[in-house]
DNA sequence: TTGTACGCGTTATCAC
DNA sequence: GTGATAACGCGTACAA
């Protein structure tokens, strides 16, 4: 196994300078540098992680979490992944502060960003795609805060990974499941969140995508909720009202509770098939009613986990993730196999 | 943050005292031990884990890994979890030793074993569910051997932690999945593997047992293929050929190729819903193919990984695993999620 | 029965 | 620029 102590000696230095040369601390004459350079790769030199842990204690490193979980139940499940990883890595001497919000305001989440960004390392947070948020994170990341973007993503920022799923895919593995259940063809009613989320567009996009293919299958209507439930239930019951030839649902985000209430106010849960997202409390107790067929699932726990190891790596052992972008599979989830 | 040393100068004794009692070495005073022991439990010590590793590297840990790969693609990616995690604690010391052997003869395993029995520290194994097997687990144990069975569990053994999928739901979901599939009913025709393979009796009695409650579905027939596509591929032919009435096909474990090889040499891919188990290459051939409809998948990849991760924190962390069952979820895939 | 001292690998802080 | 040294927390060999 080689060590700092093993390049030192086999360079005729000391430990403190072949640490210099590694972690670029500069102080260090350029050819013995050079020397320590090679001797290093040529041996494959990895550092330790438990000796870096050890050492990183006194560092006492401090991450950041910031979402918009306040009324959002799909986070419960990120939340108790980022706790549950947070907890493991307590011993280490992370520490974590824990921020929540409502809703996607911009101005809202600046303001917690700054109140954060001289108190954390690093900051893992789901993001509103703003440039105003945007350029916020690139100030994080110049001042040194390592930052995790979790479930949504903002385009071309600085932050130095995605962890979430993929939302096309998503739109698309619906499109085909509502295919394989209703080969027959079927007239669909979507209730969406808001066309200002990306990841909604993108749902809905790979979802028309797959669909348009089959020429038996088509959107009859298009509503958007603002993940409110009960613009949700009023938005969806027009939408069964106006349209009686509607005989699928597809809920792209959140409001699934007020749109099946709406369905079974209407007592058509039996003449529709429900397709919808992620499995929060609301959405298992309308399956088991029956009223939704199938979900897709994004792994909200593995997401939190993820991102909080992320971090963890990265702050104690100083390992900068391997992919720029973490993606979790699109789950096919039913009553059975929840 | 408390440790063993803060603990020491709190109850007035040295390091070495509060680490005999810790880890149970004995030579304790009874009174001093009860001192420290409630000190410790007071504050909430909890071992640092780097500091764990750190020493255990002068301990050199072997793992041993077992498997039943050969020619089953289904390992192929419990060994690239597996593989992937150990070259992670490669650099603690961790060293794997590979085996593996074709099919599941308890001879071949048991000797197997034998050879392992004084070279490894811990054990990942694929377990044959007999007595004999059973036996060798359990004098393992007593050996001071880690044991974590993977994929395959075995009737009440000494191993410490079993990793694998919950094959009853398995089959569950996938009856459940054929009902949404062709809500009108079905006449299904079963291949499975062996009647003898625990899993596959659970995964058929799952089946079975959700499709019982639909008077729509009736089981035609049920072939056994011992896991082998030739096997599979006539069987599969002479059950379709003899019940011209079956318009579904349920596949519990391998022989997937042969038995789609014999649907598309009759040309009734397309009056045939298949569902199979688990995404191996040739499989997701016959998915993009059209022939198969869904598979159910077991995160094999994730197997892998959890079992080497669970060895490690044991051998080097000295940390036991919190459930004796480490249990994956069965999810559906169709061809948009692989 | 108890205490001391060292090593594991890394990093920070001195002293030169 | 560089080297020596002291932590960090744990395990352990050895001394008392």
């Amino acid at each position: 196994m080689v060590t700092i102590k093993k390049i030192a000696d086999l360079c005729g230095v000391s430990r403190g300078t072949v640490d210099r040369v590694i972690n670029d601390r500069g102080n260090v004459k350029p050819e013995t540098r050079e020397l320590v350079l090679n001797m290093a790769k040529q041996l494959g030199y990895k550092p330790n992680p438990a000796g870096k842990a050890l050492s990183a204690r006194k560092k006492h490193p401090v991450v950041g979490v910031l979402l918009s979980s306040e009324g959002n139940p799909f986070f419960e499940d990120v939340i108790r992944g980022i706790k549950l990883a947070a907890e493991k890595y307590e011993i280490y001497g992370l520490k974590v502060i824990w921020r929540n919000m409502r809703g996607y305001d911009v101005s809202s989440q600046y303001e917690i960003m700054e109140d954060l960004k001289d108190k954390v390392n690093a900051l893992i947070i789901n993001p509103v795609n703003d440039p105003v948020i945007i350029k916020e994170i690139d100030e994080f990341v110049d001042t040194g805060i390592f930052v995790v973007t979790v479930n949504n993503d903002v385009d071309n920022s600085k932050r130095q990974c995605y962890v979430g799923s993929d939302y096309i895919n998503g739109g698309e593995t619906a499109g085909a499941l509502l295919q394989m259940i209703i080969p027959s063809g079927a007239n669909i009613g979507i209730i969406m969140g808001s066309s200002k989320v990306l990841g909604h567009k993108q749902r809905l996009a790979g979802f028309e995508k797959n669909i348009s293919k089959n020429p038996k299958f088509k959107i009859v209507d298009i509503q958007e909720n603002d993940d409110d439930d009960i613009s949700s239930y009023d938005k969806t019951k027009i939408m069964l009202e106006k349209h009686k030839e509607i005989n699928a649902v597809f809920i792209v985000a959140a409001g699934v509770y007020g749109a099946c209430r709406a369905v079974l106010s209407l007592d058509k849960q039996n003449d529709l098939t429900i397709i919808a997202f992620d499995t929060v409390p609301t959405t298992i107790e309308m399956m088991k009613k029956h009223v939704i067929k199938a979900v897709i699932y994004q792994h909200p726990y593995r997401q939190g986990q993820r991102a909080m190891q992320i971090v963890f790596e990265y702050l104690v052992n100083g390992i900068s993730p391997d992919k720029s972008k973490h993606i979790m599979k699109n789950e096919i989830k039913i009553l059975e196999n929840l």
